[in-house]
DNA sequence: GCCGGTCTTCACGCGTTCTTCGCGCCGTCG
DNA sequence: CGACGGCGCGAAGAACGCGTGAAGACCGGC
């Protein structure tokens, strides 16, 4: 779940982000002045700081550099109409974004959207290990013993879908579809010469599979 | 320099916006539409893009998934005030900011600031070292034997692709996506004149690579 | 207008991969 | 007990992908 700060010193606008983020689960805290708000970003690590420069105690852009002096956590800065030298200011002190009230919720919610799908650039693709062998999805590679295991395109994408889905059953229907497209769908011969390949190469004992098993009449499954 | 691309129809802020830019010492491109703005970008491969939604020939989103389906380039995009739906739908497409018409330019040049600054993170290793060459991707170069190799751009291009994924697989589509832009996707020859390129200049046994390693119908990747 | 460098396109040869087929085994079911 | 469908296996021709050299198109600088 993705977990937001928000530092605002007033107590309907607080409320009402509160409530809103938490029913979009959003995993939300809050803190009511600068100095708080600095301790509870370096406990709470959140994924986005959402922050309000009209603060009692401290001005918005130091707060945004006390943020930056450690952290590249995205920053939105909440703040009145007008007050364009602050909007520059801030941004220059490294927030990430700047929406000015009244706002809508709506826009908050895609600017927050915007603003998380940039920090996390990196869709993280696992690697699956068995006793055997490895599956690296990022890398596209296999390792068995150390060494690369060579596998053609197609015998690649079907154990990458298998991979995908480990643990699950894998019906022959869907596996067809997504290594050879639609219009393939009869095709169950090529499943079988393929995972005959791929148990040639990853199975201690291909014959008696324990990686890639076969569920008659449904179809395969991969058990890491 | 950073380079950036304004798609807007209105000459004059087309206008405004080329002086005020290249005064601080942007490089500013221009196109009046939607189409000409999609080959402008793969073209120019500006640092950020500046769009105006309200273009002639198509939906402002449009262009955004145009650019969004091949470049992670900063998009800022400019448009008329009130329509927050539009707003919303532009950001869920992939844009980064969004500043309503009438804007200051100050805070334009606060948010284009911003947008570079979160784009380039850069605090990764930018030099790749192999046993008989050096790849500086920050400093564009390759150094063999304590001399620079001349490298033709397209050449370049792919060896920067390739490095910045080290170890990792890249698929032949990728490939020809980042260094040719969207459209070329099924020109495999180029891949293969220029790999050999590379490996000319490069590899010590040309005809049996250590380091640009093919895959045969995935793609190829560089092991450094 | 010429010239060097770069990009695009093409054809050939070779090795690999895909597709297709037949056979034999096994479990299920009538 | 016998028929049948699903599965594993091996083999063979066709199709495809890759590396290579080379020629023409294109572009910018002089």
């Amino acid at each position: 779940m993705i977990k937001v700060l928000v530092i605002d010193d007033e107590a309907p606008i607080l409320r009402a982000l509160k409530i809103n983020l938490t029913a979009r689960k959003y995993e939300v805290s809050t803190a009511a002045d600068g100095a708080s708000g600095l301790a509870a970003m370096a406990r709470e690590r959140p994924d986005v700081l959402i922050l309000d420069l009209g603060l009692p105690d401290m001005d918005g852009t130091d707060v945004i550099r006390g943020v930056r002096g450690w952290s590249s956590t995205p920053i939105i800065v909440l703040s009145a109409w007008g007050q364009e030298s602050q909007k520059v200011a801030a941004l220059d002190a490294g927030a990430d974004d700047y929406v000015t009230k009244p706002f809508g919720m709506d826009e908050l919610l895609a600017r927050l959207r915007a603003a998380v799908r940039r920090a996390s650039p990196a869709p993280d693709e696992p690697v699956i290990t068995t006793a055997d062998f490895t599956v690296d999805l990022a890398g596209k590679r296999v390792t068995r013993a150390g060494a690369d295991v060579r596998l053609t395109p197609t015998e690649w994408q079907m154990l990458e879908v298998l991979a995908r889905n480990a643990d699950k059953l894998v019906t022959q229907r869907q596996l067809l579809q997504e290594v050879w497209g639609p219009g393939y769908q009869n095709e169950a011969g090529y499943l079988r010469v393929y995972m005959a390949n791929l148990r040639r190469k990853l199975e201690p004992d291909p014959s008696a599979p324990r990686y890639l098993l076969t569920e008659p009449g449904r179809g395969y499954r991969f058990r890491p």
